[in-house]
DNA sequence: CTAGTTTCATATCAAGTGATATGAAAAGGA
DNA sequence: TCCTTTTCATATCACTTGATATGAAACTAG
């Protein structure tokens, strides 16, 4: 008995967190937000209250859509370590966007916003910790299969790896190539053994 | 002739440095930096031209102190494994401030500039290649001495240890504490076998 | 002491910021 | 058909931004 919305929230929200991922948080406006969602402010402003909490209504659809595919694809049953790599191939996949190579939106925040928004850092701590449990699980499962050795610290190398997620984004951001980012990732997993 | 001026420049340079460590380039305001410096805009802007400019004359400050630093441990010679540990933790020592863990300036603007300020994308390039050259020497030299297989890939470890550098950096800004850091740095040296 | 020059301190500028207010437009219920 | 409700489009708000202008203060040469 009113007005319908002429736009989707998923949608705004995918579009927000583009923006967000190319520009950070400091260098988009609203009127950026406004501009590329094509959703007037009053639209985005009754979704998610302010562009801080737009901002982390974008950091949760990263974690829910880019991540959620990466988290997948390491606990894909199979090998150790060609299981690890393909997980990295597809986190380098899922981390091409239209708007080139912009690294990691989780590690991006972390950068800029690390101590001086302390709800962004949580949901940054958060989400290192999920991959970082990924990772263990996946470890764990190749220790047991016997696939790496006994005495290998497998929390130490989880948080590794974990940090190396995030290496691939800032390499990608700071305009390195793809091959150098596969040099790198071949070197890192010669960690494993 | 005329009125003295009041303040050293590289005395200003120094702390505006800081206030872009931690805060970033968009998050630093002007007046941030005349309250930090205790210098009036009339004498930055004489000296550093702008904003950005200051920005720039802020990362050479960045490369001539905290990097000649590290870059000086890594060229000590001694032995390759002791030598390439000690640079870092050196570089750890030289990045404690008294405003915290705040990473790597260059890293950090790498990330926040990264597409949006070629001048200062230039900069961070530069800065990577001097480290990347630096570890590529080293590398050599302990190959020479047998330090190392012969059948190492030496340019695709100055790569990783590069980026080991900036992870250091990443890793300290986002909260992770010291005992996290060297956890880190011990897998990470491990690719040297 | 005065004139001239440079720096300091502060006021000010136009533009952009996040956020809000205002009125028209679009739907359904009476 | 009017009326209520919700959204849309836009104008506007107070504030901050980077940058500049203005006049007083500090120094030296003459």
């Amino acid at each position: 008995m009113a007005r319908p919305r002429e736009f989707d929230p998923q949608d705004a929200l995918q579009k927000a967190m583009q923006q967000f991922w190319v520009k950070g948080y400091h260098d988009t406006s609203i009127r950026d937000l406004v501009d590329c969602t094509g959703v007037n402010y009053y639209g985005l402003y009754g979704e998610f209250e302010s562009k801080h909490g737009l901002f982390l209504a974008a950091l949760d659809h990263y974690r829910d859509t880019v991540t959620a595919g990466f988290l997948r694809a390491i606990k894909q049953p199979g090998p150790l370590r060609a299981g690890i790599a393909a997980a990295f191939d597809r986190l380098f996949a899922l981390m091409k966007t239209p708007a080139g190579d912009i690294g990691c939106l989780m590690g991006n925040t972390a950068v800029e916003l690390a101590s001086s928004d302390a709800e962004a850092e949580a949901k940054v701590q958060a989400h290192m910790k999920q991959i970082r449990d990924a990772f263990k699980a996946k470890l764990r499962e190749g220790r047991d299969a016997g696939e790496i050795a006994e005495t290998m610290d497998i929390a130490a190398l989880a948080e590794f790896l974990t940090t190396t997620t995030y290496s691939l984004g800032f390499l990608a951001r700071s305009g390195c190539g793809p091959a150098y980012v596969r040099r790198h990732l071949r070197t890192a997993l010669s960690v494993l053994g």
